[in-house]
DNA sequence: CCGCATCTTGCATACGTAGTCAAGGCGTGG
DNA sequence: CCACGCCTTGACTACGTATGCAAGATGCGG
């Protein structure tokens, strides 16, 4: 029989004792004898009482709100971040506040999540502008740039290291015979794909080679299929594509099989980044990087908490590893495995 | 310098006003003259103050959140929805609190929405158990169903018309002279799975013939990719099969492709249900059935919003129409076009 | 010039909870 | 038997905002 509202004033009514002892009752380290407890919670089931966490916000000072800010849910990766950092912040007891946000709405949102007085941010989009960042970064409350990083901000990122990932390609692409060796980047801003770049550049230097050519994608889908049909309209073809994510890989592979009608790996060879699941099923076995993301949402998570339980906000900036899955979306040197 | 909290106090003692004054400088209804607005809003700028949405949900009862229950995920339909939602939400005013549930933790979960006083609760997952939409109906706060339908409960619902889809998918697949005609079923507790499979039973039937043979996947990737094995392992295989889901159906069209090594559409038709972006990437080409997305988050954002402004829940039951997609999966009878 | 209606403003209170303070109960040691 | 300390409990206040109420200001018609 909920009916209404049930405050902690009626279960005190009830249970004939102070509204102060139902507070007590309900809470962790305060001082209560067993039977008041027992007492209290009989009349508190009784009533269908529930703490309002809206007022306990007020009193304590503590929303236990984590805003995640999205761009868009698109790209697998970002589902699969946002359901583990929920689950790993309802673990702790904080709960999710979820704004997308498109980039005309970049101010609004900032104001909104802090008239919810949420207690850290998590920004998780790759496009999000930094000039967002540091507004957020600036608000006094942590915040943590998660698969992204902004040099100049003093927010806290967590990343996998991108650079090593870009150089691992391009090692693979040159111990493989590779020659004419593309590059097809995201959104030219983001340090995601600054950093894949410049790793990947790093790595064929080093086995003296160059980029044969490139390309931009923006991070979207059809963005990477025309810039797949710009690079493979040329007579002397690229023979090897690193991708800046699966996301645009899987358009990539499509225009390249569908449309150009090319094998591979025997006539190109892609490489992706972040091991999507969809890179693993059967009609693309992408070969790609992987980031790390029990990890990155395990780093994410304890640096708010605990900035959020020492009530102090310094940066951190967490790199992880990544690795290569291979899979068969690259033309191997010995055939023979 | 937004130092610490600034509170309308702060604002009404530099502007020389009352702090009543300051609050109804900030609500749009209130009576205020203009230059007194002007004066607020200069010294609220001047200091930053941002008013504070959990102390405004405490005195006037409307916390402006909607819980966003899910499962997972994985499959694309949910995140698009979740995407497509949360905009929705916000342009009203709205923010969404999302929760991740296992099957093990559905019974914290309705007490931490409600501890939250949210306002309306929308449960996103097929696979959602109709005794936690009972609870969550039970609340005295608008429910809805997004994708799912549990008859006995007063909860409202948003579907498309699963039934009819079924049914569409046996027209195709009889008018196209398939003979054995195979399903392979999704969680068959959800009422998804059980109206699909029914309107296709019909369907079938209304052309003289039975379901061939069937399989369960549950929703699951590999699920599904057992019950195709399971399914093909036959002498005599199937030469249709209705997938309860895309995200299944891609996972079968793996299994079908790489370790049957038959082909798709020739050797085995596939038709899937939800029209997930995946299913127009070039190696599927999913015939599919396609969920409304647009409208049916627009039926649920409205539903809850008019309940919430009329301060009255009553069930309500939408169901919107679905259509085929038509691409490359299923065998037509004249291969002429 | 006065009376009345309308608009604007400040004061005071309420929302539901947590925590401070003081008072009371009880046990223990001298 | 008394003094002292710990544990438990209740009364009270604070958190930041919205709003009813009354008082003041303004305008208008008579």
């Amino acid at each position: 029989m909920p009916k209404g509202k049930v405050t902690s004033g009626d279960v005190a009514k009830l249970a004939r004792v102070s509204q102060s002892a139902v507070s007590r009752a309900f809470n962790e380290g305060a001082s209560v004898s067993d039977d008041m407890r027992a007492r209290v919670q009989k009349a508190a089931r009784k009533l269908g009482y529930r703490p309002n966490a809206i007022a306990r916000a007020m009193i304590s000072g503590q929303s236990r709100l984590i805003a995640v800010l999205v761009a868009y849910l698109d790209n697998q990766f970002y589902p699969i971040v946002l359901e583990q950092l929920s689950r790993a912040l309802q673990d702790k007891g904080f709960h999710v506040l979820l704004f997308m946000t498109d980039p005309g709405r970049q101010d609004k949102v900032v104001q909104q999540m802090m008239e919810y007085q949420v207690e850290g941010i998590v920004m998780a989009s790759a496009t999000l502008s930094s000039t967002l960042a540091r507004e957020c970064a600036q608000t006094g409350i942590p915040v943590v740039l998660l698969n992204r990083y902004v040099p100049s901000s003093p927010a806290s990122s967590v990343t996998s290291d991108n650079a090593a990932g870009g150089r691992l390609v391009a090692k693979l692409f040159t111990d493989n015979d590779h020659k004419r060796i593309a590059f097809i980047a995201g959104h030219e801003d983001s340090s995601t794909n600054t950093d894949r770049e410049s790793g990947f550049h790093a790595g064929l230097e080093q086995a003296g080679q160059k980029l044969w050519s490139r390309a931009v994608g923006n991070y979207t889908f059809e963005g990477a299929a025309e810039a797949a049909r710009l690079l493979l309209s040329k007579v002397e073809k690229p023979d090897a594509i690193f991708v800046a994510n699966d996301h645009m890989a899987f358009a990539v592979m499509d225009v390249i099989r569908n449309e150009l009608h090319l094998r591979i790996p025997e006539d190109v060879s892609i490489v992706g980044f972040d091991n999507v699941p969809e890179s693993g099923w059967g009609a693309y076995q992408l070969t790609t990087v992987e980031q790390p993301y029990a990890p990155m949402v395990e780093a994410t998570t304890k640096i708010l908490v605990d900035q959020i339980e020492e009530k102090t906000v310094i940066r951190r900036s967490i790199v992880l590893p990544t690795s290569l899955v291979i899979r068969n979306s690259v033309k191997l040197r010995l055939e023979s495995r």
